[in-house]
DNA sequence: CCATGAATCCTAGCATCGCTAGATATTCGA
DNA sequence: TCGAATATCTAGCGATGCTAGGATTCATGG
């Protein structure tokens, strides 16, 4: 029985490599760049050898971006009074997608036929948008928390995306930080 | 010389014939499912006469873009009040997009390397965004004017890709609406 | 009215893509 | 050591965006 341990240990090492190894891709060079045919090159196996992992490209995208919700909910900030706890919680959430762009987009623009919403969530993704539902919840007065944590998650994300687009300035963020903090506060940051 | 005018005024026809087509097409099946083979087939040409038209694939993209950029600054909605008009300008934009998903991913989704928010930016555009700064401004107070329509139409973007996306659910957009109205406003729609 | 030159268009093909079938090499148990 | 099962690779399929070069059409000058 030894063997069989030590074969599906060497299967998950090597599919965790193939997870970094087209994260570190995607992210050095974009996802345009990924072919299966790069991929195998990188890590020293044929293309065949990608699908007894995972079931085409759009899997594999699926991996590092489930990889990117854990990290993203790892990434909660230290907490003080909730206005602190809302602007540390936008600087963390727009830091993680300007430090991971290609994260971001399996994340939340690629493949978007993932389970979001529904029985088959990945639970790190409820976790983060819990994060961020409990931190605006405070802010939502007498209006329902849920939907009140979708319009400003949705304000976020697309400041990255219109921003990374080029269709705003990707200059501009810390002043649009600002209003957005005024406008969930009441006051400046 | 009038040989060359009907010459010219063919072409004319055939490139408007192109960008209808392939903004048909791609709302019907969505911009994956249109390749130029498909699509000069649609047009009862060849392949390069594409090519002869537009330098690549992007190119048909952008120029379905910037229609509905004209489109969409042709969409002005009837304005009372500042907060009727903020309203009536929200759901221009969601419907719009609603309307129009495959154009709305031309515009603002895809070819990530359109000339915005620089000398070069199509008119149309502008004229867009002015719009929706006209009818915003007023809300801005003390803050710029600019940057803040900026954010709200990043919430409104962020609404309506999370939205297509599955990561937010497609249904209770109206909600989010009145929230959004809300928080612009001070007072329910 | 015809031949010539240019403009126009299409056939055929290239490199590359995601993905797969069948052959080959490797490894383990008896 | 040998046979069988497992693991992996080579080779190839259909389809993609795009292009070169030949064929066809067409206006023009004699």
């Amino acid at each position: 029985m030894s063997v069989q341990q030590r074969r599906e240990r060497e299967r998950a090492v090597r599919h965790e490599l193939i997870v970094r190894t087209a994260r570190e891709l995607a992210e050095s060079e974009g996802w345009d760049a990924i072919t299966t045919r790069r991929l195998s090159e990188r890590i020293e196996y044929s293309q065949p050898v990608l699908y007894s992992h995972f079931a085409g490209k759009d899997a594999i995208v699926a991996a590092v971006a489930e990889q990117g919700f854990a990290e993203l909910a790892a990434a909660r900030a230290a907490a003080g009074t909730a206005k602190e706890a809302v602007v540390a919680a936008i600087h963390t959430y727009l830091a993680f997608a300007e430090a991971n762009p290609a994260l971001y987009d399996a994340m939340f623009v690629l493949g978007t036929d993932l389970p979001f919403a529904q029985a088959t969530t990945p639970a790190p993704l409820l976790a983060a948008f819990g994060q961020l539902h409990d931190v605006l919840a405070p802010l939502a007065g007498d209006r329902d928390s849920g939907v009140f944590t979708e319009v400003w998650w949705s304000t976020m994300h697309g400041l990255v995306t219109l921003a990374r687009g080029g269709r705003i300035p990707a200059g501009g963020q810390e002043q649009r930080v600002a209003i957005l903090v005024y406008q969930l506060t009441g006051t400046p940051p």
